[in-house]
DNA sequence: TATATATGCAACTATTTGGTTTCGCAAAAT
DNA sequence: ATTTTGCGAAACCAAATAGTTGCATATATA
C-alpha cells in the first residue's frame, strides 16, 4: 500500500480536509458536515491523512479532534524546489553557452 | 478521469520522470532506459502528464522528444501556501488572545 | 524496396481507491 | 440503567489505475 505526502494530497477531498483543518482541529463529524460524503468515508481520508502524518489526533472524551501537521508539507515544497532548481541549471548553462559563443575563440 | 496536477506527482515514477526531464527534453525510449518498467508504461505516464500540461512534445522526424513545462508546478505551490498561510494566521490570532489577556481590563 | 526503429493506441488484467453499509464499543445524556 | 451520540473497523462494491501484450503507422536506413 503505497502511501506517502504526494499520494495523500492526490484526492481533492483530502486536501480540503487540510485546508480546513489548517484553521481550528475539527472531529470527524464536524469535517464530515462539509462535505457530501458520510462520516466514514471522511474518516478513511483522515486515516490516510494519519499515516503521512499530515494530521495527528487528540481525543477529549469520546470525541476525536484531528488537528494539521503543516510542517509535512514540506516534503513537497522539498521536490518542487529540487525539480525547478534543476530546471533553472539548464538555462544558466545556456547562458554560459551563448557568453562562450559571443567572447572571442580562445583555442 | 480526474486529472489535475496533483494527481500527476502522486505517482512516483512520474515524479521521476519530471526531474529527469528537468535537466533535459528527452525521448520516451530515452526516458524508460531509466526505469525496470517497458516503454509502453512511461508512455502512459508521460500521456497523463501532458494531460495534466506539466509536459509537452515536440516531433523531430521520428522521434518526440518530451520536455517540461515546469510553471504549472506553481499550482500546487499555490495550495501549500493558502494552508500554511491559514495555519500561521491561527497562531497570529492566538497571539492576539494572549495580548488581550495581558492587557488590562476594557471592559 | 525491404527492413529496422520510434512511437502511439487499444484491449486486457490485477490492484488500488473512494465510497457505502453494517457492526460494536465507549462516553455522554436522559 | 437505558438511550443516544461519536467514533473506528470490517465487509463489500464500482470505478480508476498502473501495468502488460499486441498491434498499426511513420520515418530512417540498408
Amino acid at each position: 500500500m503505497r502511501r506517502d505526502v504526494f499520494q495523500a494530497i492526490a484526492d481533492p477531498t483530502r486536501r480540503a480536509i487540510l485546508l480546513l483543518l489548517a484553521s481550528q482541529a475539527m472531529t470527524p463529524n464536524a469535517i464530515a458536515e462539509h462535505f457530501d460524503s458520510t462520516r466514514q468515508a471522511v474518516s478513511k481520508h483522515l486515516k490516510i491523512l494519519i499515516e503521512c502524518e499530515l494530521l495527528h489526533s487528540k481525543q477529549e472524551g469520546r470525541e476525536i479532534f484531528y488537528e494539521i501537521e503543516a510542517k509535512k508539507l514540506n516534503e513537497i515544497d522539498k521536490y518542487l524546489e529540487q525539480v525547478k532548481k534543476i530546471w533553472e541549471r539548464r538555462f544558466n548553462q545556456l547562458d554560459d553557452v551563448l557568453k562562450t559563443l559571443k567572447s572571442p575563440h580562445k583555442k
